[in-house]
DNA sequence: GACTGCGTGACACCCGGATGACCACCACGT
DNA sequence: ACGTGGTGGTCATCCGGGTGTCACGCAGTC
């Protein structure tokens, strides 16, 4: 199931065009050959030009979405008689026959996402970032105002959970939960050993990048802007009662 | 008119495979799905791989090409029940019908021919480099500052694989499934060895270019430059204490 | 003022990677 | 055919550092 933009001449449905895709269960939104329709396009998992009337406008239109950066792969729906046109340069990812049975749409549908999604997938360099601390999960560093910070690996773990989600409040059980990730009672100050080594290799006037709840827990507190707050000791203070 | 090199257990003719290839003027060269019929594959335009009745020894034909570094594109012919088996993760650049016509080969073909011309003319240059590393993919060498290591095949396409994804980490699972190739369980320890060999034939000074990350995996890190140092502050005092 | 909770330093265990050696196998040349 | 050198995979062992635990001190809280 995927969201297709259909782009057609034809005001009918979209069996009208493909006639395949009446029989796949995937949303189809259909739409005229129109600049206005091209801003829709990111939007959806694929997006299927009829090209069996006008190849030159449906020349224009992929050059027009691919020169709009769109990552979003495009397929050509074809006649016979419109595949001796069709060139690379167009920049299509896969051509349809008008013809083509169910099966075979779908298989060209799903291996033109599976190809978007791996690609991706590859160059991502996976990275998280606040304020001036930037966690690569792919390369498993951490840097802190540029600077690489030589984390172990419960340390980095530990890090990129808090970091993961800013401002929010764990106890130890929940940090042992989800970092350690095995059932684990007894021996909570685990945590707090490796917080107090995680806040000696952030360095000192970074420590408060990982706060302290009493009672509680421990916090990534995002780096705000200090200009207005003077008192930040205060400030923090919040609702902490429970 | 192209070199096609047709792989098929089936000892008929490229009629028996691909109708429609009988009607088209391509100079069809059939072997037999053999590794030995691998080695063939660079002199081809094309490499079109009979998947009709084999898909699982095709998915691993198609693997096999692919860990070569093969920039021939490859296409699959499949019959309509094959065509939910294939994924993108096999490495195929298009599928066609058996029952497919002679214009839409023609175009599929010709289609996939000119995406490897302009893709090949644009960013494969053959040749990796990082820092004084040098890795010219085509002529399985490589060098460090000019001077050429002898590295044997494993440890050169280790190499080579880390060097494309610089800075990422990889688990021993993952190396052995993208640079093995087959699927192997037990025995990570293989990955240390060879990792182990090639720090040796790197040399003392840049055995460090092979990175471990502990609990994790292996990674290539990039040799860092000095020179652009944004700021030299607080790099000074890096390793927290001890 | 007693108690609770967290920070701090130190320490011992043990896992995980490094190392060296061994052997099966394949591609060579003779 | 055989012998040979090189490559690749596995094993046993060593060692260092990461990790968990404890004792102690201090600060906050009732």
């Amino acid at each position: 199931m995927a969201d297709l933009l259909l782009l057609t001449p034809v005001p009918g449905g979209s069996a009208q065009v493909l006639p395949a895709l009446g029989l796949l269960s995937h949303r189809v939104r259909v739409l005229p050959v129109e600049p206005s329709a091209l801003v829709d396009a990111p939007d959806s998992d694929i997006v299927v030009l009829d090209a069996r009337r006008d190849l030159v406008t449906a020349r224009t239109t992929c050059r027009l979405l691919r020169a709009t950066g769109l990552t979003v792969p495009l397929v050509l729906v074809l006649t016979e008689g419109g595949l001796t046109v069709v060139t690379a340069e167009w920049g299509v990812d896969d051509i349809v026959l008008e013809s083509a049975g169910p099966a075979e749409v779908e298989t060209r549908f799903r291996l033109v996402m599976e190809r978007a999604a791996t690609s991706s997938y590859d160059d991502a360099p996976q990275e998280i970032s606040s304020g001036e601390l930037t966690i690569d999960a792919g390369g498993y560093t951490a840097r802190l105002r540029g600077r690489p910070l030589d984390l172990t690996y419960k340390e980095f773990e530990l890090l990129k959970y808090l970091v993961q989600h800013p401002g929010r409040v764990f106890t130890r059980a929940q940090l042992l939960q989800e970092v350690w990730g095995y059932d684990y009672y007894g021996g909570t100050r685990t945590v707090d050993v490796h917080v107090r080594r995680l806040r000696a290799k952030l360095g000192p006037e970074h420590e408060q990048l990982i706060g302290t709840v009493r009672n509680v827990g421990y916090r990534f507190d995002p780096p705000k802007d200090r200009r207005g707050a003077v008192d930040d000791r205060d400030q923090v203070h919040e609702p902490a009662d429970a």
